[in-house]
DNA sequence: GCTAGTCTCTGTATCGATACAGACTGGATC
DNA sequence: GATCCAGTCTGTATCGATACAGAGACTAGC
């Protein structure tokens, strides 16, 4: 049997109180005591107070957890989301608190579960798209959390750092339009939950649910509406992940339509990406001449040549910790919107004559 | 006041065992009175079962930790670890268990408590040089663990993932001096503990503690030996740690020497990375024509055309996960080698004479 | 010599749940 | 009618620690 507080209490001859003070209060007791009851302790090989039996007592663990909507696995596929960690984890380290991650798996209550089980002080929400429920739960277990997708509902007492997704997005667009691009498709992940690959017919952007999906469509939508196009003469696409291969299945057979688009605003860069090899792969003399956006600025996007928008990763990741690790006494100190950028590199060009 | 299942159980009329029973044993209660237990508590706000609590009784926690030996940043930094992380993500995923990363801090004090304090019931230990007591603290707390650079004491008991780091550094080193390189540099992160950035004179392989940094620069050795060439005749370099930044900082300079190296042998693809920039950063004219090989075949090292030896990054994650979650009752099973392979590219090629 | 204050250490209550043995029903079986 | 059994539910002990009030012993101060 594993060696308890108690046994190195009795060993010692002292109270468990005693003991628990030397590891967590060493001002509580005399140095040449503590020393006795930490040799006894390693004698015994006592490995330190159980972490789970601490955390019970004084009601907090020492760990915030990240939430994600898709895999797992998909987290560290998509570099923006590698970064992001990244930021999360340099606050924490310097917080001397550990991260957990949470992968929110398609089965709901299994999904449910795992944010009810998690054992954390409070939560970064990465990605949570329609998972109001998660946020709920998050809620009613009345830990702190921090989201990353703004939502319309959002009270100003929530915790929030992101971007103005529907400014930034507009600003490429309207680069694009400015190049003379009018027959152009949108391509974006999880446009409807559980929507097939390919283009998709919607009435309007407000039927997409996903608030950073919904808000990067309504500003391409937006600058095109400047320029005249509606949003029924624009192809929507969706990918029903965020992620190369899933870009490419959606993308595939667009440009042989009779009338194919001119020019594709993807919602991320890895998006893009997928478009690019998608455009690659074709014979040189069969690639058609299409402007390719992306967004997030990820490192690969720079060797790409990708155009794109430009957001902080790992601050955000940062500054999210430590929104939920060190909370301004300010209210409104915790609503964080961080700048974006333009980065115009050479996969979009004037819209070729013919 | 957070509701507790004593609240549940007092509002419903029935013991706290029963409410208990209705979220982890639904089979033990009717389902009417489960219906009307799991009403009252949503009723209540209550979020089910507390985490900490649960885990105290059951003694398990339901997650598994992954010790770095650097900081949490870095981990997110190198690519190998990042796909490491995604391989221990998926395996994690399918089990139903979270990840809590586990940053050893250089502060070794801090750093022990890190992995006292650890809430979850085993440990991946994905690259802990020298600091056996990390290892000492896991096995006092009962805890399981696979670890993934093998020490020569290791016992066949403890369950371990990896490669045979000599042989497969040996193979790529044959091929460099196949090619005629005589005079070779090899860089290492952490050769010594806190030795500085730059060359540095050992007497010999054995002195370097790390077992993996150990493991392939005495496979670089052997091939060179086998060509005659001594390890005094070797130049040894140390990046204090595994990034691009250290190894440019660390042979900035080395090919300025009256007489320097035709060829860099890197223990690791971001060295070598580091390597290439910096010849990248000078004068075409001025540029000596260096051979470079790294090790683990990251992405990045097929657009940089770099030499490398691949090893499979996301599987030694998974079967790393997978050695935790589910061992193998058989305990040879759970000393996995897995397979490697030198991969030629552009950034090896004969030695110029001059 | 007495009160106050500081240092150490102890003892009990408590954190919020689960395990397990057993009590109580209401049929089915013989 | 006694026995057995499966299906439900209860009660107590327990997981392994920390918080907090307070008990003694000592030193200071007047």
């Amino acid at each position: 049997m594993k060696p308890t507080l108690q046994a190195v209490a009795d060993a010692v001859g002292v109270s468990r109180s005693t003991v628990s003070n030397a590891y967590s209060r060493p001002d509580q007791l005399s140095a040449a005591l503590r020393e006795r009851i930490l040799g006894a302790a390693r004698q015994l090989g006592y490995p330190g107070p159980n972490p789970t039996a601490r955390s019970l007592r004084r009601g907090f663990v020492g760990s915030i957890g990240v939430l994600f909507t898709s895999q797992l696995s998909y987290a560290f596929t998509d570099p923006f989301a590698v970064r992001f960690l990244a930021g999360v984890g340099e606050a924490a380290e310097r917080h001397g608190t550990s991260m957990l991650l949470v992968p929110l798996s398609r089965a709901e209550p299994d999904a449910r579960r795992a944010v009810e089980n998690a054992a954390v002080d409070g939560f970064c929400v990465y990605c949570v798209a329609d998972e109001e429920w998660a946020l709920e739960v998050i809620r009613a277990r009345g830990l702190p959390y921090v989201s990353t997708a703004a939502r319309d509902d959002a009270g100003l007492d929530e915790r929030f750092v992101g971007i103005d997704e529907r400014a930034a997005a507009r600003s490429v667009a309207t680069h694009v339009a400015g190049l003379g691009h009018r027959r152009v498709a949108l391509l974006a992940d999880s446009v409807l939950p559980d929507a097939p690959a390919g283009p998709l017919a919607l009435s309007g952007v407000d039927q997409v649910p996903h608030p950073t999906t919904h808000g990067r469509l309504a500003g391409f939508a937006d600058a095109f509406a400047d320029v005249g196009v509606g949003w029924a003469e624009l192809t929507l696409v969706n990918a029903p992940d965020n992620s190369r291969q899933a870009a490419a299945a959606a993308v595939a057979g667009l440009f042989d339509r009779p009338t194919p688009p001119t020019a594709v605003l993807a919602g991320s860069d890895v998006l893009a990406l997928g478009v690019l090899d998608v455009l690659a792969e074709r014979p040189a003399g069969n690639r058609p001449p299409v402007s390719v956006t992306g967004f997030d600025d990820v490192p690969e996007a720079a060797s790409a040549g990708l155009t794109t928008v430009r957001q902080p990763a790992e601050e955000k990741g940062r500054i999210a910790a430590e929104l939920l690790l060190d909370p301004p006494a300010d209210a409104a100190a915790g609503h964080v919107l961080l700048p974006t950028a333009l980065v115009v590199r050479t996969s979009t060009g004037p819209v070729p004559r013919s």
